[in-house]
DNA sequence: TTTTTAATGTTATAATATAACATCTGTTAT
DNA sequence: ATAACAGATGTTATATTATAACATTAAAAA
């Protein structure tokens, strides 16, 4: 029995979560002293905008339908740079795509379900696989840095309406 | 402690890794039918005499030094592609790159210990880590397909020639 | 206001991966 | 044996993702 999907509700009203996230976003870089300049803002406005992962690419194509120009790629990744550094958005490996953080000012770690049919990714807190994974690290002697945990699958939603 | 290191020693004899892992690839394949032909063993030969995880473009260099003249990257991603169908090969896509499987024909869940300062990769069998994910997939109604879980850090002989 | 640091602009190119179609080779059926 | 077929390889072109290097501008600090 599905006790809580994690996924977003097909038809919710995305743009609140938007609006939050950035609040929070400005309020966060407010605190730490670094700058969320007007470019960095307007990504990471489009890599939440998005309902799933999106490329550096597809964001330069969206600023060009949105600014009229199509900036080089560079500014889209030293953007996207900057939001990863911050802990504001996510590369996901698997996808070479970028998503929205939903867990900034968290030391909690987090994981990733991506659907493959509706392509969302919603993102975890649960320290149990890193508890595992660091168990396991333990044992052979190897200190963690970075756990890349993506796990594709199928959604509950798109299994409703398979 | 350290109760049992599995990343390979330092100057272990890895020709005996690669010719082992040849045997049983010829076994596997005779098995089920399927062709390891000439191309594709000398690809999973090559990569598993990296003692890292190699990208398919080094692979490329590495049979032109071998056979004089250099592949179209199509030659070396098909055989790839073959191998990791097979699963006699695995991708890495937190560094993308390839690396012998150490698990074929085995049904449990396997995941990677790669180690930032020498490059190697481990992969270890351990079905903890699935469980722990499986679990919180049920809760969410996500029905798994693929778990790519890939730990960055540092091993054990990193550490202590530091 | 200088000076110096951080951010952005710009051009070029690196690195990774796939599409599409032609040809060859090994296997199966006749 | 040989025709027919399927699978594998060859070949050319191109898509996709990402970074390097250096010039310029804007913002913060001295």
């Amino acid at each position: 029995m599905v006790v809580n999907n994690i996924f977003p509700a097909p038809h919710h009203n995305h743009k609140n979560c938007v609006d939050k996230a950035m609040e929070n976003a400005d309020k966060i870089c407010q605190l730490r002293g670094v700058r969320l300049t007007a470019q960095r803002r307007r990504v990471l406005e489009l890599v939440w905008g998005s309902h799933k992962p999106i490329g550096a690419y597809e964001l330069l194509d969206l600023l060009y339908e949105r600014e009229g120009k199509r900036p080089a790629p560079m500014t889209v990744y030293r953007a996207l740079d900057f939001l990863i550094e911050q802990g504001l958005v996510h590369r996901l490996a698997s996808l070479n795509a970028y998503v929205g953080s939903t867990t900034v000012n968290n030391d909690h770690n987090s994981y990733f379900f991506v659907c493959d049919d509706c392509g969302q990714a919603a993102e975890v807190i649960d320290d149990d696989v890193e508890k595992v994974i660091s168990k396991k690290a333990d044992r052979i002697g190897f200190i963690v840095n970075i756990n890349t945990v993506e796990v594709s699958g199928r959604c509950s939603q798109c299994q409703d309406s398979a």
